[in-house]
DNA sequence: TCGTGGCTTCAGTGCAGACTGAAGCTAGGG
DNA sequence: CCCTAGCTTCAGTCTGCACTGAAGCCACGA
């Protein structure tokens, strides 16, 4: 099948694992969801029962379950029921990619509620804030800027 | 101590747990590091030798030791060595931090590079290559506008 | 050259979570 | 109302990592 044999020159495989290393070192995600993910990128066709994606990746049904519940938590994939005895099928939710990225992005900027609140805990300390807030300054900085960076986000896509 | 007492209404210790919390989920580091890191910046006076982080936090010299020499290859604490026997002392870099968190945002652009080669490898193929397409484009413009954060915070810092 | 304080190293422990695979559940088909 | 395909659940295994604390190492002072 196309998916396993060489395709631009490249290993699609060796692709699916770097995209999964990625992931676990970037998202914290188990290897088996980045690589589900990948392969769910570049499979053909687009959709993929939980058996096909065991049989690709190697992975226990178990696993499948789990990582695919996972990716579907995140919004990362769909998960399309059919009729009858069929077997659902997943695929990658592209469009929604960059609302979930841009969310985790924001979450970062969650710290400067911490340091806010930290200046507050150390207010009338004097110079022994100081630490604090140039920290804090940082994060109410960075929040401001990452909320801002959806809007921009929008406004790039739609003007193609 | 000052640095255990009700400051400001709020329980110091609560804090530091509640930033070790934050940065473990965030950065993936162990607590203690975030205790460490956590402690240095609210301690008096600013500068603590690896045995009063131990105490502090009631972590042994070990793990102290490991944690320690996380935050410093982050560089988001400074060590300073002293002449003869005297201990070392660490603390806070608060002016690294941005530099620090700006770094590690951009890292998370480097999808990018797997995206740009994953569509390299699909091209040819058409319709299949249309998620990659699209997730592409969202961390290719990413990537640009997470580079351009630096520039604006050196911008606003410089500014005040 | 010895003594000592401070730091690092490392073997050992415990725990968390990723993964497996079989058993159980669910829902449509006959 | 049973059968069966497909999915989920769960107990068990295993790997990896955070943490400990004691032993060793290093550097300075005497």
């Amino acid at each position: 099948m196309s998916d396993t044999s060489r395709v631009g020159g490249r290993q699609p495989s060796d692709w699916i694992e770097s995209f999964a290393a990625r992931f676990e070192a970037q998202e914290g995600m188990p290897l088996i969801a980045g690589r589900i993910l990948a392969f769910l990128l570049i499979c053909d066709p687009v959709e993929r029962t939980a058996a096909e994606l065991g049989a690709a990746l190697s992975a226990s049904s178990g696993s499948i379950s789990t990582n695919v519940r996972l990716l579907l938590a995140r919004g990362l994939i769909s998960k399309t029921t059919r009729r009858g005895r069929e077997a659902a099928v997943y695929q990658v939710r592209e469009d929604a990619w960059a609302n979930v990225m841009l969310r985790r992005l924001e979450s970062v900027a969650e710290v400067s509620e911490l340091t806010t609140g930290g200046l507050r805990m150390l207010s009338g300390q004097g110079d022994r804030a100081d630490r604090m807030r140039k920290v804090d300054e940082f994060y109410s900085w960075l929040s401001g800027e990452l909320s801002q960076l959806r809007g921009r986000w929008e406004a790039h896509s739609r003007r193609r």
